[in-house]
DNA sequence: GGGAATTGTGGTATCGATACCACACACCTG
DNA sequence: CAGGTGTGTGGTATCGATACCACAATTCCC
């Protein structure tokens, strides 16, 4: 590999010059410059970032930590955070963690020893570990989906949202409702959403049915699985389901098909997300839009005021959302 | 940040033998050993990978390129590599040119100044600039998708598989079959697979309609109009259409409901990429699987074998793949 | 018992860039 | 014309790790 100093030869210049036309900085004459710019051209010379970071203690580079890479929503959350970032010149290392919570710890650590200048990590859960590791983090960090007290957070309404979703379950005649939810791990999807729905029956004054509350798991196959579950276990059945997510709800929709139930005259269905596929399918479903592309552009662009300083104090924004009717209710 | 020095003289030793207890190589008596992980510990120390790889000319990292994040395609090729990679310490530096086709030169360079130890390539086209970067990359490359001469790639058999897909067409029946294509910049996906399909035809003797064969282009909404404009501007209906992705069968599923086209007995369809709600939607889609997960894990245990120098001559390996039965034919 | 091999440790150069200082020269300016 | 300012260039230390050598102490083996 082809470095500064024999381009300083080549260009009969010393390495300081040809850093200073690189980087744009100090005096350099313009017969020099074009000299240097000439001998790099033609031998394809190609600056090395890991020397540079060594000497200015700034990669460029945002690591970022997700659970998995293959739903909706992530792939959204990382496409705009990536986008954001490289407008900045930064670029973005990721790391998935495949839904093995015990596993972020050992990610940011990975990420930190690779000396990136911010991180921004997916959260699905909030264990001690974590937390002791983000709170002690020199390094600057963004948490996406779960609020942690002092630390900078973007965070969905998830209560609200899934309790107005409720509510115009409930507006559609609906007091049989069931509720497909993820484990209690998962603070925000699996707690928030799940009390939103619950306020909400309470608020209209429709009792809790046990019965009707099943977990699933982020897919399409366990939300199959808990409709199942919910229809086979109930004694009376109910006629409307609120599912976390998109792909349990079409996972669940699945089930309602292969037993001739009509959507939503016989059952109604939400789900949460706004997946893209969530317009196509039949019917196609009511959902809420968490605005995913807007949460990964006000990450990225909190992570960067944490880093130029701009922001000190730890940050915590809430998203907006948007309930999106469709025909599944 | 605290660097191997300060662990030295906290733990009363030299930087050469805190480098051997962290790497496990040379002498290191049990007592010091102990002494300075018990440091280590106590600080909190990461080693940077930054300056150790400038000395070493490693960096575990491999470049990844992407045309996009937010197909099922794209993300379970990057999570197979990702895992594989993971397995043998490495990690992947994502990039992504937003099917902006010109900016993979660019983001070939950014990702080499950053020293990868490899570059792994989801091409989505060839042109002689990349063509050129490629084959004068000092850094090894391994391309997915499409075929190119003296380079490594990983190479579906599009041209076969889209050609078996039609014969099930005809063999259901058929014989006035749409196609939904795309731009012939992709090699691969554009001209490929419509040879296959017009090859079939051939074959059984069909002839072919103009008025059937529309572009789209890899998502939902593309799909969509295509099936409007296949049906608009052709004077005798299809009775199956074969699209080139699973998405945009989706999208055109979603014009033939519309249209109380009923699926598969008005009109057959067949996708291509088996994506995981392929199986969800309703009816189920007929279509390929191309074993994305198996071509991501040998593109990144090829990449990892030409760094290690036990792959010198460029490799073509084609995958295998799989017509998956269901019920929209 | 003496030379070789093994074990343990530290010192120093180095990777490829930038930061900072020193210095030379030209040109103003009062 | 002395001194300040702006311009252009090179030398050297440095970032934080590893590689390699030197050397001392201990153990081994004929």
């Amino acid at each position: 590999m082809i470095t500064i100093k024999e381009i300083a030869k080549l260009a009969n210049a010393s390495s300081s010059t040809v850093s200073r036309v690189l980087n744009d900085s100090g005096y350099v004459s313009e017969e020099t410059r074009k000299r240097v710019l000439k001998v790099i051209e033609e031998t394809g010379y190609i600056p090395s970032e890991q020397a540079k970071s060594l000497r200015t203690k700034k990669t460029s580079v945002i690591g970022v930590i997700i659970p998995r890479l293959s739903t909706d929503t992530t792939s959204r959350l990382v496409n705009a955070i990536n986008d954001e970032l490289a407008k900045k010149g930064y670029q973005i290392i990721l790391t998935n963690t495949n839904l093995h919570a015990e596993k972020e710890v050992e990610h940011i650590k990975l990420l930190r020893s690779r000396q990136v200048d911010g991180l921004i990590l997916i959260a699905t859960n909030v264990n001690d570990v974590l937390l002791k590791e983000i709170r002690n983090s020199p390094t600057p960090i963004v948490v996406i989906g779960q609020e942690i007290p002092g630390v900078s957070v973007i965070v969905n309404r998830d209560f609200e949202a899934a309790k107005q979703m409720t509510q115009l379950i409930i507006e559609n005649g609906h007091n049989k409702i069931g509720f497909i939810g993820v484990h209690e791990t998962d603070k925000a999807v699996g707690v928030d959403r799940k009390a939103g729905y619950l306020a909400a029956l309470n608020g209209a004054g429709i009792p809790v049915n046990e019965q009707w509350i099943v977990d699933a798991n982020f897919d399409y196959q366990t939300g199959y699985r808990a409709m199942k579950q919910m229809m086979e276990q109930s004694t009376i059945k109910p006629t409307a389901v609120l599912t976390v997510t998109d792909t349990i709800a079409i996972g669940a929709m699945q089930y309602m098909h292969e037993h001739h139930l009509a959507i939503p005259d016989d059952i109604a269905i939400t789900g949460m997300g706004n997946s893209k596929v969530s317009q196509y399918i039949v019917p196609s479903l009511t959902t809420i839009d968490f605005l995913n592309e807007q949460t990964g552009k006000e990450a990225a662009r909190l992570i960067l005021n944490i880093i130029d300083g701009k922001e000190k104090r730890p940050k915590k924004i809430q998203m907006k959302y948007r309930i999106i009717k469709r025909d599944s209710v």
